[in-house]
RNA sequence: GCGUGGAUCGCAUAGCCAGGUAGUGCGCCGGCCUUGAAAGCCGGUGUCGAACGACUCGGGGGUUCGAAUCCCUCUCCACGCGCCA
């Protein structure tokens, strides 16, 4: 959500963006008519409210002096001034509802350098890294390699929970572990702090780091107690610090996070979704970072970097995307993908997105910076980045790293967290 | 799950029983004083607002001319009991 300040004293700066995105202004417009109509509502609730409160203290004084006659008069004089100010109440809250309710629906600046484009053809290729590995074979799909190797039971998940679930087994499972463990090491060796979460969140601190459209696609919703699955650890995390001032002396707070991931892909089909590529929960190791205004532009290549050197770490071939106009999204003010190279499915595909959020999620989450105690404090900036979805991940080194039998290669990383096995043998059942 | 006690300004605390301008200490900011600092003294220190003013005592609702204070409800915390990996 946007700083209502910036509706008010620079409406061009959201209009520019607007053009730049192809966006009408009508919501910008609409914003700064509610907003004016909401301060209206406000002032004249206010004076309303002034005449009963110095009547009050009118009646108060009356009957400290004894004077029974001038209380009753001035009783009388506001006998209905406590119903119409309810009912005003009721009118100032409905303004500012209807006013944040637009304005929630108007996209983060963008940064400067995101390129321009309609779709997501307009993304750019940022950098290439890693060799694009030849075979000697006619490399399978990871849909042939964990059926042939029972790596995953879907049939049986389907039974037990429904489609898009699944069981991960044997080798297979043995790795993911590795992965999560090694991402997570990768980054504590980096200065980041681990935290595990909570997986379900209530209403009011899901509103704060999420669009409203979410709750109908994305969260599974738990009743009766009123909680949502989180879809990220990005979500518990950034809202971690929400109605805080971070002290400055704490600031960039780094956070490596791993959760369960949970999401209902409402709307998601297609032959190219088989698998495990896109399922409803997943385990993913991201980063979150805290920072003030002025550093988040050098924290949004930092968390880049460590994903490059994570995936270069696991030998893999990847392009890093610059992410246009037209595919950012509302929460992002720059986006970068990383797009892993599938041979057997021949497409690079997303497997991380790192993005600067700056003041837009901050600001509905009032997370600010400074010394606590202090007034207006800045609103802080949030920043994220995947490390691995290892659902995904596991899907890139199964089709880079498959031999002519089907079994897969272990990354040499991660061979230490398996005990040093150096290949995904199947599994007997 | 049951019971008891709590939640007040950045922190700590008073006010609640008995409704009538949210007080005090610490911290922080500014001023005086000082070569500079400390101490001391004075003022300020939540939100909206140009200002008058309004709002703010965990959230929501009610009673009342008026609620931190009375009533209802929810959340969270502490302690005890019960249950439990």
């Amino acid at each position: 959500m946007l700083d209502i300040a910036l509706f008010r004293d620079a409406p061009e700066r959201i209009r520019a963006d607007h053009d730049r995105r192809g966006l009408p202004h009508d919501a910008i417009d609409e914003v700064i008519r509610l907003d004016g109509a909401w301060r209206d509502l406000l002032k004249a609730t206010d004076v309303l409210r002034a005449e009963r409160n110095q009547a009050a203290r009118a009646i108060g004084a009356a009957k400290k002096a004894g004077d029974q006659e001038e209380m009753q008069r001035v009783l009388a004089e506001v006998a209905s001034i406590g119903e119409r100010i309810t009912s005003m109440e009721k009118e100032v809250d409905e303004a500012l509802a209807a006013r944040d309710a637009v304005r929630m629906s108007i996209p983060n600046l963008l940064h400067e350098a995101v390129p321009s484009g309609a779709d997501e053809s307009g993304n750019t290729v940022h950098s290439v890294h890693g060799e694009k590995p030849t075979f000697s074979f006619e490399p399978r799909t990871h849909n042939d390699l964990i059926e042939m190797n029972r790596w995953v039971d879907l049939e049986r998940a389907a039974k037990v929970a429904g489609s898009r679930f699944y069981y991960l087994k044997g080798d297979l499972a043995r790795m993911e572990m590795a992965l999560s463990a090694y991402a997570v090491d990768f980054l504590c060796e980096r200065g980041y702090t681990f935290v595990q979460p909570p997986v379900m969140m209530n209403r009011t601190a899901y509103e704060g780091v999420t669009d409203l459209g979410d709750f109908e696609t994305v969260m599974y919703g738990i009743e009766p107690d009123g909680y949502y699955m989180t879809a990220t650890s990005e979500h518990p995390l950034t809202a971690m610090y929400m109605g805080e001032t971070v002290p400055e002396e704490h600031l960039p707070l780094r956070l490596v996070g791993v959760s369960d991931c949970f999401r209902r892909e409402v709307g998601a089909h297609g032959q190219s979704d088989r698998g495990i590529w896109r399922v409803h929960q997943f385990r993913k190791v991201e980063q979150i970072v805290i920072s003030d205004a002025e550093g988040s532009w050098d924290l949004h290549e930092e968390l880049l970097q460590n994903c490059i050197d994570l995936w270069d770490a696991l030998g893999l071939h990847y392009e890093v995307v610059n992410i246009c106009t037209g595919d950012m999204g509302t929460v992002a003010s720059r986006k970068y993908d990383l797009e892993a190279w599938l041979p057997g499915a021949k497409a690079y595909k997303e497997v991380v997105s790192c993005s600067n959020c700056t003041d837009y999620q901050a600001n509905r989450l009032q997370i600010r910076t400074g010394v606590p105690g202090h007034a207006n404090q800045p609103i802080a900036h949030t920043l994220n980045s995947t490390a691995v979805a290892t659902s995904r991940a596991l899907v890139a080194i199964m089709e880079q790293n498959q031999l002519e039998d089907g079994r897969v290669r272990v990354p040499d990383v991660l061979q230490p967290y398996m005990g040093g096995q150096g290949v995904l043998e199947s599994c007997a059942f």
